[in-house]
DNA sequence: GCCAACGTTGGC
DNA sequence: GCCAACGTTGGC
């Protein structure tokens, strides 16, 4: 069998916080993604492998959307965040000796030059992802079908 | 800014 | 370990 291909996932962040412009803005381009407090999220980061491909995804905002595209470059490691007291996603619960939160890094690859809105999305048969069923989960898995969605589309509007 | 959805917490 | 209360997310 072929070498497991790299996985995808959705991945929130809000615009005005920290949007994929933020990102490309950085000198090397690649952030921890950090202040995830929610199980679920948790485990789909620290589930990433180098590689795995990350939807960028503006929620929260005029057009929640899908914007472009990150990869996984280096795989979960403790949320520093969480150990700092100054810091808004500070948790208690979470120690150093035990840390209960991760923070895979993404290295910035591309932003589309058109946004994939929810309404886009859903036409495309996205309508039972996670990210319509699952509204609340900030990061979400994609199986094959919803890439090849996503990939579909992408392409659709580059042509045009 | 509203509020529905729903994850998390805490009392029992 | 149930479940009500609470807090947060995120679309609209």
């Amino acid at each position: 069998m072929a070498a497991k291909a790299p996985r995808a996932w959705i991945l929130k962040s809000e615009p005005d916080t920290f949007g994929i412009d933020h990102l490309a803005a950085l000198k090397d381009k690649t952030t921890l993604w950090d202040g995830v407090r929610n199980f679920t999220a948790r485990n789909n980061l620290v589930a990433m492998e180098i590689g795995d491909r990350g939807f960028f995804y503006h929620s929260s905002c005029a057009v929640p959307a899908i914007v472009g595209e990150m990869k996984v470059v280096e795989k979960a490691i403790p949320d520093e965040s969480a150990f700092d007291k100054k810091s808004p996603y500070f948790d208690a619960k979470s120690k150093r000796e035990k840390p209960q939160w991760f923070s895979p890094r993404f290295k910035f690859v591309k932003k589309y030059p058109f946004e994939l809105d929810r309404e886009t999305l859903k036409a495309a048969g996205l309508g039972k992802s996670l990210l319509f069923t699952s509204f609340r989960l900030s990061v979400i898995p994609l199986t094959d079908a919803e890439v090849k969605i996503i990939e579909k589309l992408i392409a659709e509007r580059l042509k045009n």
